[in-house]
DNA sequence: TATTGGATCGCC
DNA sequence: GCGATCCAATAG
């Protein structure tokens, strides 16, 4: 039998394919940022899908545009924007170049690094420190300078995780006026750091 | 050029 | 339940 290091990197071809299997596919999956000479780990526990064809609540759309523009570009790279002008959200970009498709990350569970989490955010308990898609850019230090950022490099990057043994829930999203019965939000069973049950 | 409203959060 | 606070998107 073989294993997978739970520290590797992901490949660059992991982000490729069809956003509706990478949503999922990234549940479980651990987040690592370079934070204050710290490394954070942190494992995605909650996420959803976005569109630009036949999903009119993706900011894709409509078209490429210069804020959306990350979105069209080649799969594995952050697309970051503010959101009711004083949140951030942060997307994993996916699927072919040219084609505008991404991965909300709705939530996290906080495993290494917490003392700068939460240096960033008050919180009483470590389980609300990033469970929520603003509240995880703002514990993780990621603005808009991180749009476009490649996960291949040493700022921040995705690792394979350890095996999953939640299973996965799928419902309609959260929070859009737009698309709203589509069953495009994932998260793991159960879990405590989800940003709603 | 002007207006509108949003993939949210935290406090009232 | 509601206001904060910015700017992209859309209309004029």
């Amino acid at each position: 039998m073989t294993t997978t290091n739970p520290t590797a990197k992901l490949d660059p071809s992991f982000y490729r394919g069809s956003v509706l299997e990478l949503a999922p596919a990234l549940l479980g999956r651990v987040l690592a940022r370079r934070l204050d000479g710290d490394l954070v780990r942190a494992r995605i526990v909650e996420v959803e899908a976005y569109h630009q064809h036949g999903d009119a609540a993706a900011h894709s759309f409509g078209g490429p545009t210069r804020r959306n523009a990350v979105m069209f570009g080649p799969a594995g790279r952050l697309y970051v924007y503010l959101i009711y002008g004083m949140h951030h959200c942060m997307n994993i970009v996916a699927e072919d170049e040219g084609v505008g498709a991404a991965v909300l990350l709705r939530a996290l569970e906080p495993l290494e690094g917490l003392g700068s989490l939460r240096a960033r955010r008050a919180v009483a308990r470590d389980r609300d420190l990033a469970n929520g898609p603003g509240k995880l850019c703002a514990a993780l230090g990621v603005d808009l300078n991180h749009n476009g950022l490649d996960l291949q490099g040493d700022e921040l990057w995705l690792e394979h995780g350890d095996m999953l043994s939640a299973p996965i829930v799928r419902s309609k999203r959260i929070g859009i006026t737009k698309s709203v019965d589509l069953p495009w939000r994932f998260h793991l069973a159960g879990h405590p750091c989800v940003s709603r049950p």
